[in-house]
DNA sequence: GAGGGGCCTTGACCTGGGACAAGCGTCCGG
DNA sequence: CCGGACGCTTGTCCCAGGTCAAGGCCCCTC
């Protein structure tokens, strides 16, 4: 019973051009001769256990890092001990952009569930870049989606009330776990309401309360950490402002 | 008196090699010989008068810019009217890097003064980065710096109080200027009240009280746009959440 | 230099969401 | 099966910042 169980140490073989999530990830649109030399390029698999980080502020940054399976977040930490949460990651999306700037990561990337990611040598993704003008497409696109995201969450920050910003997030969750095979309309959260709330600027009270209004609504259902959308729709008329 | 101008049709001929920003701008860390090369990537200059846009929304993106002279506000404007400013730009900055994600620009840069821009096609960028590794390593730096300025921002717009808010800015603003040959203390905002606050998720009014309050601490002394910084220190005590 | 339109400031009042507190559910380890 | 910890909900109160309104300043044009 008392027997520990052994650390497995062989890095897990990670081939690209037979992952189910290459339509989602860096491989995206890109041709099997292209994708056997991505194969060749991640070094392995590595896994993290919930609670665990991946990397924290401070590392030297070495590697990116795809989510295979499982959940993260990233976040901030301000000198003071303010916290934000500056995103969720789930399977196919990448880690780790920003520490090519400084060479150090900027964030901690937090498991929230446990997980399995692949681990992409940046040195080695720059060079293969240099070779594969398909795979730097690819790459400096995610790169700019990401810019793009983040602004929609300044948008979102700047200028959403309470209620807009829950259902955003709801139907952005709800979205991207769709796009993977999952119900449009039933979602478990990963993530605290703690953590909700520091992404979408709220306290973990007023998530909490807007979810509670919402299911008075009828707009939801929500049991603890268990989610069912009744009214997308609704969801989206209040995205759009529609609360007068 | 009243003869039109007439408008400059000649690309002005843009050179990296000899511009005073290549410190600051897309040719930093490049030798002499990869310089030449840019310059041949840098299609030209084109002028931007105060209140024109550069790109909006939707159009197709082709090229990114550098800015050369003057400044820049990008915006996003959500569905409802609601509108969001997502940065203040400066020599040797770009702008664009929102479009290569989905080939559409996904926001509206506004020149906030008369400027010129240096215009980079994309193709060719991406061409020339093959070529160039130090390019190619150059430009993901410089996106993956947009990523952590973005989160920065997140964090601001998250977990800062409006004064702390404006404080952050000023800073951010005079580092920059100071970058620049600009003096430390003392500026000329390019821009209203209301853009301000659209960045920092403000009311117009409550930045014109912060920067009120700010002068009668005597942190700041405040003349419509003209800005000086009377205590640099307290500002950056502000920020770093020292109000209590 | 008169008039007008942006932009900025300031005051008075209001409210959405934060702070604090109490209690409940659920899960986990002993 | 019990106890405790953690996370969630809900109530009450309060305040930072929003809203609305009234001038004031500055600059541009005629």
């Amino acid at each position: 019973m008392s027997v520990a169980t052994p650390i497995r140490l062989e890095p897990l073989r990670a081939a690209c051009s037979s992952c189910n999530l290459r339509e989602l990830c860096l491989p995206v649109g890109m041709a099997d001769d292209q994708l056997e030399q991505l194969d060749a390029l991640v070094a392995g698999r590595r896994k993290v256990a919930r609670g665990d980080t991946l990397f924290r502020t401070g590392d030297t940054f070495q590697s990116l890092f795809a989510v295979r399976t499982g959940f993260f977040k990233t976040c901030l930490s301000a000198a003071d001990g303010r916290d934000q949460v500056t995103g969720f990651q789930m399977s196919g999306e990448l880690l780790g952009l920003d520490g090519i700037g400084t060479e150090r990561h900027t964030c901690d990337a937090v498991a929230l569930e446990d997980s399995t990611v692949c681990v992409i040598p940046y040195p080695q993704l720059e060079d293969l870049s240099l070779q594969l003008p398909e795979l730097q497409r690819v790459f400096h696109k995610i790169m700019s989606r990401e810019i793009v995201r983040d602004h929609g969450v300044m948008l979102l920050l700047g200028s959403m009330r309470a209620e807009e910003r829950v259902a955003a997030f709801l139907l952005n969750l709800t979205r991207r776990l769709h796009l993977r095979g999952f119900s449009r309309s039933e979602l478990i959260l990963r993530m605290t309401r703690e953590e909700i709330g520091s992404y979408l600027g709220l306290k973990l009270e007023t998530v909490s309360r807007t979810f509670s209004r919402f299911q008075a609504e009828g707009l939801l259902e929500v049991k603890q950490r268990q989610i069912r959308i009744l009214d997308q729709d609704g969801l989206r008329r209040i995205v759009d402002g529609d609360h007068c």
